[in-house]
DNA sequence: TGTACATCAGTGAACGCGCGTTCACTGATGTAC
DNA sequence: TGTACATCAGTGAACGCGCGTTCACTGATGTAC
């Protein structure tokens, strides 16, 4: 038994298929449909308790409490709150891959703008409905928690293989200096996608509006990506 | 008695001041010199445990230990760890002045881009040296507490506001777009300034080295602040 | 320079809360015939 | 279609750990004269 096994997915290699029947208890038994939809329900309410409270003060009693079950109900279904958050960064690692599709639209012609503008636009959007999951993903990464980097590898690496390639690309088209890395290249643009919409608030209040800013940074990842000028 | 009194630094407004004889204990008290010694001891210890297990269980009592002072000692300066913690953030907030700096000067010239680069490695360097605190300050303020947000808009504040000088002035000379938001095109870079140092661990493995990364960071920046080309 | 007193700084030990966790159990659902 | 049995799913209540926090106290330092 496998330790990833005990958040109720199935192993990195192959989350991809999507197999929400092979869900797990903690003990190693595959689980039936009831009981699938009480482990949806306590991820749910966890996502959501998240969001209003943070991290910080997320209890199971609370969550059971939420669901109008018992403490024991979640301990049949995951070791810890903080196995439950890394199911919930497991399926965002799936549900956001339409959003590392729209990548694989050439950006170097006369409607690159438009593409990365309507790619901006729904990665922020991702960011405004998963915020609280997505910012614990990243942070237990950053502190060297090796399941969660996995998770947050799985997550970013369709992003990183497409843009990387667009940088390739526009370096064998001479638009690009070969002095940049392209995985760093690639990287930056993404930390900036990551972190901005955490900025969000205070640029509001700054009169920065959302639009401003998808529109600001759809024009920066168009010219890292593809060469082409700012002005 | 303010909030911020607590955890023995002045109130935001007049922090630049460094009045580090004004240091208080938690019942406002003024402190004298043994007391400011055994306050940075415990800081000290707060960060480095921070750097060695994280936020996650950092314990008052551990500090204390790892200081040789009892626990009552730590709360005659702080009101809990988060406390110390801020403390650690807010003296950050003013060692980082000298990278921001660094903006002062044109990037606009044929040096531009040498310029670039030591502000990159200057500030990626600061990132090594002060990655743990400068975390949490960023998740907290992300998790809307208030003093932390205080404090991370004072960190970024001398940053934000020469980036945004060098893209206005970028516009005026009609190299940037004036379509690009000048706040929030500051932020982009910021942001992945703030968020590469995270991803290094990942990229060196992939083989990205630390100087390729810099170079690459530089060169993005360079171009996103000024309107220079990236070919 | 020495003594007495005031204030500053640090502490040991204990209390008690709150939560994580478990276990023996009950109730619900599924299935064989 | 009904009955008996097996397995799945959920629970109440309690235990106990670990830590945060405090308080009455001791020891250290400073100062007045």
């Amino acid at each position: 038994m496998s330790d990833s096994a005990v958040s109720g997915e199935v192993s990195s290699e192959s989350v991809s298929d999507e197999l929400v029947d092979d869900v797990m208890a903690t003990d190693g038994r595959v689980i039936g449909r009831r009981a699938i939809q009480t482990r949806r329900r306590l991820l749910d309410v966890t996502a959501s308790l998240l969001a209003e409270r943070g991290a910080l003060d997320l209890k199971v009693i609370d969550v059971a409490r939420e669901v109008g079950a018992s403490p024991a109900t979640f301990y049949q279904y995951f070791a810890d709150v903080e196995d439950a958050i890394l199911a919930l960064a497991t399926e965002l690692a799936t549900s956001v891959r339409p959003i590392s599709s729209m990548l694989e639209l050439d950006w170097s012609g006369a409607d690159g703008l438009d593409r990365a503008r309507e790619f901006v636009a729904a990665y922020t959007r991702f960011w405004d409905d998963n915020g609280p999951v997505l910012r614990i993903l990243m942070l237990r990464a950053d502190d060297r928690d090796d399941r969660f980097r996995a998770v947050r590898r799985e997550y970013s690496e369709p992003f990183m293989a497409a843009m990387v390639a667009k940088v390739r690309a526009a370096q064998d088209a001479r638009r690009l200096a070969p002095q940049l890395d392209a995985e760093a290249t690639a990287g930056a643009v993404l930390a900036a996608l990551d972190r901005l919409p955490n900025y969000r608030q205070n640029f509001e209040k700054r009169g920065t509006s959302r639009d401003a800013m998808i529109e600001t940074v759809a024009r920066l990842a168009h010219t890292a990506l593809t060469g082409h000028s700012l002005a």
